[in-house]
RNA sequence: UCCCGGAUAGCUCAAUGGUGGAGCGAGCGGCUGUUAACCGCUAGGUUGUAGGUUCGAGUCCUACUCCGGGAGCCA
């Protein structure tokens, strides 16, 4: 067998070992009978005299190793005994199938080394702890069992979206995180000092992808986005990873298909991957297994009339709860959806549902009108089932110049700043479609979680930048 | 930025204006199948900060700081 690290043992993967006798929890299973190592940290230990039960994590799951007084040295099972929780150690033992152990195998243990004892005040107890502590203590906090199967799942749905995109012709285009000028005009935005001018970090990739659509046909980048918008809710981060796709010759009606087909994608390949995860979540698998397509559609103008009626109803509800959210609903045409609208909308449907053609007025400069009603924009927003909100925004784009050019005066933007933006539409315009995923919003539906925060390795939110 | 709630042991929380407690965690001891084990004992406190009211303040008042929830904005 050579290094742990060459391609042939990363490819098969038949047997994850790294090095001599070394085995990965999540592999134990193909082992069983064999003499094996772990090599981990001390994630629980229960003693009981003449016998020790101990909990050993390695990253890839956590395995209860059985230690008995007689088959060891008895300084070592002394060691063990006082041994503080997060002390990393390898372990060598017999592996058993055991019924009565959660993940279904245990260790018979004749050695164990220890690499460093830890301190005895590792913060994060087996016991319920307060949000803000936990955040505190996100360095370790990783360690535990929910937020490492919520960050697991993320890769998985991050890979999800990559691997969509690149076998459905999309090419990876890298958008620049400093930006000359805000994208959009109407958020916040992180000003940074650039030499000697001001630059801005980027809010999003999309006009970047308008340049490269024209270039490669469909394209998506896939990146950080920052918004220095005072915003304090769990639907917000002010560092966020969002992918977008560009299409150029898309319209309205393509970026709706790939939406519903990007979305199912992913539902579909975590749970086919991530059951074990989604099940130290406690998420109700049926939830997700009900996110097929087709997506319900919807026009904003029927959504308005949905949610009047809706409101109606709820006023005249005794869960004052209900009354609450129904008075904070829109009651007339022309208003954009706030939280209240997209919960009540949202909650009539068991899967994302496509809200399209808003009023132009409350969308961004560049989208494109609708031919058919000159006050609508070609847009579509897809919002989350069970309350996790907007979790895809995008639409047509304006593909006429003296239509952007006046737009951009519309809005008072400096147009020098978008004067590349403007040579798109003068050098063989074509229409084009695009949108934006949020990752972590997509992360907090599909995990359940009740914060973006947990959705993020290290989040970063209004005054928060610690750890 | 606005509205609401909170700050007491390492953590999660009790305590009618009258001598600050419990559970978990930690330490010591016991226990051969524990699953956030159990049983006994021990240690652990400038009640967020600064003022004020009162014979007396963790408790009432004011300001500030920090934390949590929500709104707006948005992904």
């Amino acid at each position: 067998m050579g290094a742990w690290w060459a391609p042939q043992t990363i490819a098969t993967q038949s047997s994850k070992r790294v090095s001599m006798d070394q085995v990965m929890i999540s592999d134990l299973h193909r082992h069983v009978g064999e003499t094996v190592t772990i090599r981990g940290w001390l994630h629980g230990r229960r003693s009981s005299g003449k016998i020790q039960f101990i909990q050993v994590r390695d990253g890839s799951g956590i395995v209860q190793g059985v230690l008995m007084k007689k088959t060891v040295d008895e300084a070592l099972f002394k060691r063990c005994d006082a041994l503080p929780q997060e002390s990393s150690l390898s372990v060598k033992g017999t592996v058993r199938a055991e019924a009565r152990a959660p993940g279904g195998h245990e260790l018979s243990l004749t050695e164990i080394e220890i690499h460093q004892e830890a301190d005895r005040d590792y913060p994060i107890a087996p016991k319920e702890h307060s949000i803000g502590f936990l955040m505190e203590h996100r360095h370790l906090w990783l360690r535990s069992r929910k937020p490492h199967a919520t960050l697991r799942i993320r890769a998985t749905i991050v890979k999800a979206v990559r691997d969509f995109f690149d076998s459905h012709g999309f090419l990876l285009i890298d958008a620049p995180i400093f930006t000359p000028a805000a994208c959009e005009g109407t958020t916040t935005l992180f000003e940074v000092q650039y030499f000697d001018e001001k630059a801005y970090l980027t809010q999003s990739g999309q006009l970047y992808m308008e340049a490269a659509a024209m270039a490669h046909g469909r394209v998506y980048c896939f990146g950080p986005a920052f918004r220095a918008e005072k915003s304090k809710t769990r639907r917000h981060l002010t560092e966020f990873w969002m992918v977008e796709p560009e299409m150029a010759y898309g319209e309205l009606e393509d970026v709706m298909q790939l939406a519903e087909g990007l979305l199912t994608f992913i539902v579909e390949r975590v749970l086919e991957s991530r059951r074990e995860d989604l099940k130290v979540l406690e998420r109700d698998l049926s939830k997700l297994e009900a996110v097929r397509p087709p997506f319900p559609r919807i026009s904003y103008s029927d959504a308005v009339e949905r949610i009047k009626v809706r409101r109606a109803e709820l006023l005249r509800s005794p869960d004052e709860e209900q009354r609450k959210l129904a008075e904070g609903c829109l009651t007339e045409w022309g208003g954009d959806f706030g939280a209240p609208d997209e919960t009540l909308l949202s909650g009539q449907y068991d899967r994302p549902v496509l809200v399209h053609r808003y009023p132009a007025a409350v969308k961004a400069f560049y989208m494109k009108r609708d031919p058919a009603d000159e006050r609508l924009a070609l847009c579509v927003d897809v919002l989350a089932p069970e309350g996790y909100g907007e979790i895809i925004g995008g639409g047509q784009r304006a593909d006429s110049l003296e239509f952007l050019e006046s737009r951009i005066a519309e809005h008072g933007l400096p147009r020098e700043a978008f004067q590349w933006y403007l040579d798109l539409r003068k050098y063989g315009s074509v229409p084009h479609s695009g949108f934006g995923l949020g990752i972590e919003r997509t992360v907090a539906w599909i995990c359940g979680a009740e914060h973006l925060r947990e959705c993020i390795p290290f989040p970063r939110m209004l005054y928060k930048i610690y750890p």
